[in-house]
DNA sequence: TACATTTGTATCGTACACGATATAATTGTA
DNA sequence: TACAATTATATCGTGTACGATACAAATGTA
């Protein structure tokens, strides 16, 4: 191999990709019995946090674009999870509400971080590492969600 | 909030998912002048090291599979980058060649994993910090993507 | 050697992602 | 106040991901 800067296990991203594909994976078996998808579950995971808001405010969160938000809340309409209504101030905005279904599934979830850590840790791996983890991914999804300059 | 361990910002799958997504993103300015998108790139990874190998060789070291891999290749295939052939040994294998076109896409690509690496990263990540994350990523990996027991 | 099992790919259906584009409502400005 | 620019959302097309299923070739076994 002339080139090992282009060996797969030289790669940062790879291990990326796969983990987070790996992980939404792991999230299956306990977001099915809910009939959550993954994406699905961050966006119900946002309107727990805080019902009633708009389209855009979800895309920001999630930091997704419009045009994969919009249909999966129109899934979701159709699961009779949340509904869909224009702002009476701005006609542009949709408003996003919970129903009584979409509520009662928070307390059914509650359980899902815990259990899913569980599953998705190995013994060779640390809290404390886990923790670091997270703290670095957290800056660096800051530093790329930013507009360069 | 009453429940805490559902708050978007407590959870570690997000900025997992979230910054696979921006790296991925990121890719997209160095590979789309080669015509490539990142699974199709990852593919190339693989055949630059080893040409000639089985579909199966190929979903085994991406850990993904074969309905994903099998239309990825046949894109692949329809753009002059490779060729698929049943092998004579095993009739139900299909073995894949890059075409002179593919193999010489190595060259243009070689300069990617830097100007990416420089791309995504920011003033507030040592090399250090980087080396880590992928050791970290790359265990976790391993321990996700072998069957439980 | 028949025949059940396994293996390697392919196909189908559904759900994201996302670039490109469209459109209506709102805002900014001459 | 007309009208250009911006904003919020929607739609379309393409390319993954992946569960479910199908099927032919190869393998194991009675």
């Amino acid at each position: 191999m002339d080139k090992p800067e282009l060996l797969l296990e030289n790669q940062l991203c790879f291990p990326i990709y796969s983990v987070s594909r790996l992980i939404t994976q792991a999230y299956q078996p306990y977001l099915e019995p809910l009939g959550l998808t993954y994406p699905q579950y961050l966006v119900m995971l946002v309107l727990w946090e805080n019902d009633g808001v708009s389209i855009n405010h979800i895309t920001r969160k999630l930091l997704l674009n419009t045009n994969t938000v919009s249909p999966l809340l129109k899934r979701m309409e159709s699961q009779s999870l949340l509904q869909r209504k224009r702002s009476e101030q701005d006609e542009r905005t949709v408003i996003i509400k919970l129903t009584k279904k979409g509520n009662a599934l928070k307390n059914e979830a509650s359980e899902i971080p815990h259990n899913l850590l569980a599953a998705v840790s190995s013994e060779n791996m640390s809290a404390e590492e886990v923790n670091q983890l997270k703290n670095t991914l957290c800056k660096w999804m800051d530093a790329l969600s930013k507009p360069k300059q």
